[in-house]
RNA sequence: GUGGAUGUAGCUUAGUUGGUUAAAGCGCCAGUUUGUGGCACUGGAGACCGUGGGUUCGAGUCCCAUCUUCCACCCCA
């Protein structure tokens, strides 16, 4: 097929069929997010490149071989977002967020573009959701976070999901324990698998990450992060733990988990689902600490997550979580001739202005065209008006799930019509009831 | 970036050891009812067989390359 046809490898449409479902899960979030206090913000798809330098961290795989990035005719570096939470805290710093009421609860929707090779659950344009709680450094901040994730997770319908969560610490506990987990496993140096080996300079808590069979089996022993936490991140990861409890929030602690963004520090977490394949990480969040004082800002202590809208509707339908009807139609207005169709024109106005959905016909079609598309599209009733009706001034209207139909009265102001599909459409209720 | 699988109408597929105008079902449009949907019957439109090379008298079928999609690694949501 020609390229003009063609959409660009990694993307995705969401077709007519499919829309509805993704306007109520991203309604849920919001309401979701609003009860916890969170409001939205809106940033842009791309940013200066030095925001992602120094917030994703330049050594991170994100930064190093998956960004969009490109010189516009300006001459800057741009990238278009990898993730949503450098350019929302730019943003807070930049328009002074920072420096309101602490602590500014901001959530938010958008797509995200990383040059990865696709698949299951991976793609190059993506969508987020997620919130960040910015200003907020008890312990408590990172359960509440934590709960609506959870409650969004719940509301959107999706049933079984785990909880992960560990503590990697703060920069100062972290350096200890990096120092002993290279110690440890350069003693297996030889036997670790070729992707491990690299892992050992660069990042050797993702080594704890490894499926290989060899790995997994040295890393059984390899020391604990939690081990190596200073006294405050162990306080603060313990009184986590008890807030979750508070709250009846199931979780397990695995020490394996370790993120792949250069900003977090202490908790981190992930709701993992077994239902859509190897990439099941459908949201992760956790603290970043030192981020905002990174990026210029004052030490604001943060934390916040995100999660992926693709992956959760791979869960949806792997569940088949129970979704929202399509919305249909509550009347097709069929006309034939010219004076039906205007007659048809201005009572579509008028309905509609009554908050009803109202279809009419705009191919020109004959009558038996028309009624089976009322009938294709799902309108609950249809009224058939010709000539004769609109001089007579009555009307057929048919009900499409009995074949019923009633005559009408078109009156100038349609309230009659109004009144009828109403009470015809509580009649039918009642009858299902 | 590495590895494996895939690619024929809008969708799901058939296509025998390479041999004339590439089939079918669903969907779409129309007719059987010159003004009434769902059912049935009839007809119609719609495919340069992913793309580009090559072998051959002849390729949807064989070979090479390339792209897409899917799955896994890596990494992340």
């Amino acid at each position: 097929m020609a390229e003009i046809n063609r959409a660009v490898k990694g993307t995705n449409d969401v077709l007519p069929e499919q829309s509805h479902n993704w306007q109520f899960v991203e309604n849920k979030m919001l309401e979701t997010a609003t009860q916890f206090g969170f409001k939205e913000i809106r940033v842009p798809v791309f940013e200066h490149t030095e925001v992602f330098l120094r917030s994703v961290g330049d050594t991170t795989d994100v930064v190093q071989k998956e960004m969009y990035t490109f010189d516009d005719k300006g001459g800057r570096s741009i990238t278009l977002r990898p993730e949503l939470t450098a350019g929302v805290i730019r943003s807070s710093i930049e328009k002074g967020l920072v420096n309101g009421a602490l602590p500014q609860k901001l959530c938010y929707i958008g797509g995200c573009y990383r040059y990865e090779k696709p698949q299951a659950g991976r793609l190059r344009e993506f969508h987020q959701f997620g919130v960040e709680c910015v200003g907020a450094a008890a312990p408590n901040a990172d359960a509440e976070v934590i709960s609506l994730a959870k409650a969004v997770l719940e509301n959107i319908g999706i049933k079984e999901i785990s909880l992960e969560i560990n503590s990697i610490g703060c920069p100062e506990c972290r350096k200890e324990y990096h120092k002993a987990l290279k110690e440890y496993f350069s003693k297996n140096l030889a036997d670790l698998c070729d992707t491990c080996k690299d892992r050992l300079d660069r990042n050797p808590m993702r080594i704890l990450d490894c499926k290989c069979p060899v790995c997994k089996g040295i890393s059984e022993n390899a020391p604990v992060v939690i081990d190596y936490l200073c006294e405050d991140c162990r306080e603060h990861f313990e009184s986590v733990k008890a807030h979750l409890k508070a709250m009846s929030i199931d979780f397990t602690v695995n020490p394996k988990i370790v993120r792949g963004l250069d900003y977090y520090t202490r908790t981190v977490f992930e709701f993992v689902s077994g239902d859509i394949g190897a990439q099941s990480t459908v949201c992760g969040g956790g603290r970043y600490d030192g981020l905002i004082k990174q990026m210029g800002g004052q030490d604001t202590p943060s934390l916040g997550f995100a999660m992926g809208i693709e992956r959760l509707m791979m869960v949806l339908s792997a569940q088949k979580a129970e979704l929202p009807e399509a919305p249909t139609c509550d009347l097709f207005i069929a006309s034939l001739g010219e004076k039906a169709s205007l007659k048809a024109s201005a009572l579509c106005k008028e309905l509609r202005d009554e908050g009803y959905k109202v279809q009419t016909d705009i191919c020109a079609r004959g009558l038996k065209a028309q009624m089976k598309y009322a009938n294709k599209i799902g309108a609950k009733f249809t009224l058939v008006l010709g000539d004769s009706e609109v001089e007579s001034g009555k009307a057929n209207l048919k009900n499409m799930s009995n074949s019923t139909e009633k005559q009408i009265n078109l009156s100038e102001t349609v309230e009659e019509l109004g009144e009828e599909i109403r009470k015809i459409l509580f009649e039918r209720i009642a009858e299902i009831i």
